[in-house]
DNA sequence: CTTTGTTGTAACCTTTCTTGTTACAACTAT
DNA sequence: ATAGTTGTAACAAGAAAGGTTACAACAAAG
């Protein structure tokens, strides 16, 4: 099963914190209108990012903007605060392997420390890619495609 | 979301075969067993894993094996025989970004580059490990824990 | 050539998760 | 007070995982 989409509108986010902020006040109401979904998803993706101290949020008034500087925030951290993997495990393992089997006995000793390992090089990549990366990366695009 | 058991289900199917070759039939009901799921989730797995020219399955007198050297099978041979993903991609993308907005219209081509760069670190890593080195790691847990 | 054990597959079910939607109380600035 | 918001509850549809029963097709062995 793919990793939901979540991560990429919460991405979708703070590019439109990044590219507005001053510009317009970035409600629910216009974030739903760039990324195209209910602004009550957004309202709970915004809930999720602000519990994660990334996003502040202004009740009533209303508006949405950054808790840290872009180049503190990386990947791994929005990552962390929108997707919620059960115990923090990347892998479903099955539940109950048979203890009275050998192979039952050994698949978990041999096999966690595994699957922690690659899913610390996927960890370790996004945390190399911080959202002051895609922020440039966002400009750079917009110049060279709006000047004829 | 977590990415589902039929990945840590199919490497202890391998493992299985490892251990018992010769000695058992591994058959869908002896897996079953040793693995604690119904038969018929380990039957349509096995099918995957035949597709994916990974094992071979007997029809009729039963049993299964590989169908390559432990050392030519790895965990990302696996994961992809077993684990569908949409269009190969581990990241589900929300669909529709406003393409009337700047964000909207660039959050594809900044982000679909980033995303497969994640995707590719972990699958480098399952890569990485053949199922050499896991019933390597099982033989010598079963010797440590066998003996007194 | 019948029996037995097995695979492959269809059909169905329950749970869980995602995504979408309406509704509305609580809040804040004007 | 009003208007525009957020936060949340409640609900629904759809997809996927995981489970279960049933059975035809098959292969080996008696």
């Amino acid at each position: 099963m793919q990793i939901s989409s979540r991560f990429t509108i919460a991405i979708h986010i703070f590019s439109c914190i990044n590219t507005f902020e001053g510009e317009y006040k970035i409600t629910s109401y216009f974030l739903a209108s760039s990324i195209q979904v209910n602004p009550v998803i957004i309202r709970k993706l915004l809930g999720q990012l602000k519990e994660a101290g990334l996003i502040e949020v202004k009740r009533g008034s209303g508006g949405a903007s950054l808790a840290k500087a872009p180049s503190e925030i990386n990947l791994l951290d929005v990552f962390n605060a929108v997707e919620s993997l059960d115990d923090g495990k990347l892998f479903h393992f099955h539940e109950n392997p048979n203890p009275d089997c050998p192979v039952g006995r050994s698949v978990h000793p041999v096999l966690d420390g595994r699957l922690e390992q690659i899913q610390r090089a996927m960890e370790k990549e996004m945390q190399s890619i911080s959202l002051e990366d895609i922020f440039k990366d966002t400009n750079k695009y917009l110049e060279q495609n709006s000047h004829s």
